[in-house]
DNA sequence: AAGACGAAAGTGGTTGA
DNA sequence: TCAACAACTTTCGTCTT
């Protein structure tokens, strides 16, 4: 990725990013570059050589229609956000008449640090809304990039994120944990979960933290959330292991079985789901050790362990 | 030598008084 | 608010491939 952040103008667009930097591609020579945001791939025009992955996708946050929607849906500016915002280091103005020596201000001086501290506040009051509002949603931009999370699931985030900050949900708590929760919500919404420890990662937020606050949030708006099937998780974590899509739906199919006994609840979905790969990539002879299926899927071998036998006592033909 | 297995102790969160 | 509790993790020793 370009690290440039040269351009400072309202509503790039993702092309004028790598205007300035394109390079010959190695197969053809040709500079023409196609940029497809679904798979955030950019490729050659004429051979289709991937060129780079995994691209950031810089450009405004919703479609406009007319001069006045696309000032208001085009988040403010580039991702850096030095010139906008104090990027949370505020600056306040202690109550005490002390200067740093903890020696008293003269008597002087009293009423110009009481002026200075009123209108320091009042600067940093005005427009709080709409200012911490575009700040949480470039955050969520970035977040939701980071995790590859585009289109619809991006939106619900965004929408979730907006209807917290209007009910005044975000005060007192971080824009980044927030962002994180209502990113999270969005993906088990959608039932493309994330784990927390995903979560965590990405968004530098402590796991606990989201978790609180994805609660929170879901308490207070009502978001009807489902528990987590272990199914949903297993296409992704199959994907990471290079594994193939036999064994996946293997493994879907072992997780169904399970629940048809009544067994998915009160476990973790991830165990569930890290041990039906396991058996299903012992069963159709693509073995991957138990730590291997861990990592991925953020829990240890024992967990993996106890589920394959508590599965494996369930009859299901899950058997070894 | 690496992976699988299991026991035992520890951890963080939920629940019910 | 606190103790009990279940799920899960960490750690470590032993067995298997």
């Amino acid at each position: 990725m370009p690290t440039k952040t040269t351009y400072r103008t309202k509503a790039f667009r993702p092309s004028d990013i790598y205007a300035d930097e394109v390079k010959e591609c190695p197969d053809c020579k040709c500079t023409e570059r196609n940029v497809d945001y679904q798979r955030a791939e950019i490729s050659c025009k004429k051979c289709g050589l991937v060129l780079d992955e995994e691209i950031i996708d810089l450009g405004p946050e919703w479609r406009a229609f007319d001069h006045e929607q696309k000032n208001k849906r085009t988040r403010t500016g580039p991702p850096s956000t030095y010139m906008i915002s104090d990027k949370g280091l505020t600056t306040t103005i202690d109550w005490k008449n002390k200067d740093i020596y903890g020696n008293p201000i003269s008597e002087d001086n009293k009423a110009l640090m009481y002026r200075l501290r009123k209108l320091n506040k009042r600067s940093r009051i005005s427009g709080r809304g709409q200012r911490s509002l575009a700040l949480g949603l470039s955050e969520l931009h970035r977040q939701s990039s980071r995790l590859g999370i585009l289109g619809p699931v991006r939106e619900d985030a965004a929408r979730i994120y907006r209807i917290a900050a209007r009910n005044n949900l975000i005060r007192g708590r971080s824009v980044e944990s927030m962002v994180a929760a209502s990113i999270y919500a969005a993906c088990r919404r959608a039932n493309i979960p994330r784990t927390l420890d995903e979560m965590a990662e990405m968004s530098m937020v402590p796991k606990k933290q989201i978790g609180k606050n994805y609660r929170f949030l879901s308490r207070e708006l009502n978001l009807k959330l489902k528990p987590t099937s272990p199914a949903d998780y297993i296409p992704r974590f199959a994907t990471k292991l290079g594994l193939s899509g036999e064994v996946q739906s293997k493994a879907i199919d072992i997780t169904h079985r399970a629940s048809q006994k009544g067994f998915n609840t009160g476990k973790g979905p991830t165990g569930l789901a890290a041990a039906a790969l396991y058996i299903a990539s012992l069963l159709l002879g693509e073995r991957k050790t138990q730590k291997d299926v861990a990592n991925v899927a953020g829990v240890t071998e024992v967990t993996i362990r106890n589920r394959y036998k508590e599965l494996a006592e369930l009859d299901i033909g899950v058997s070894l």
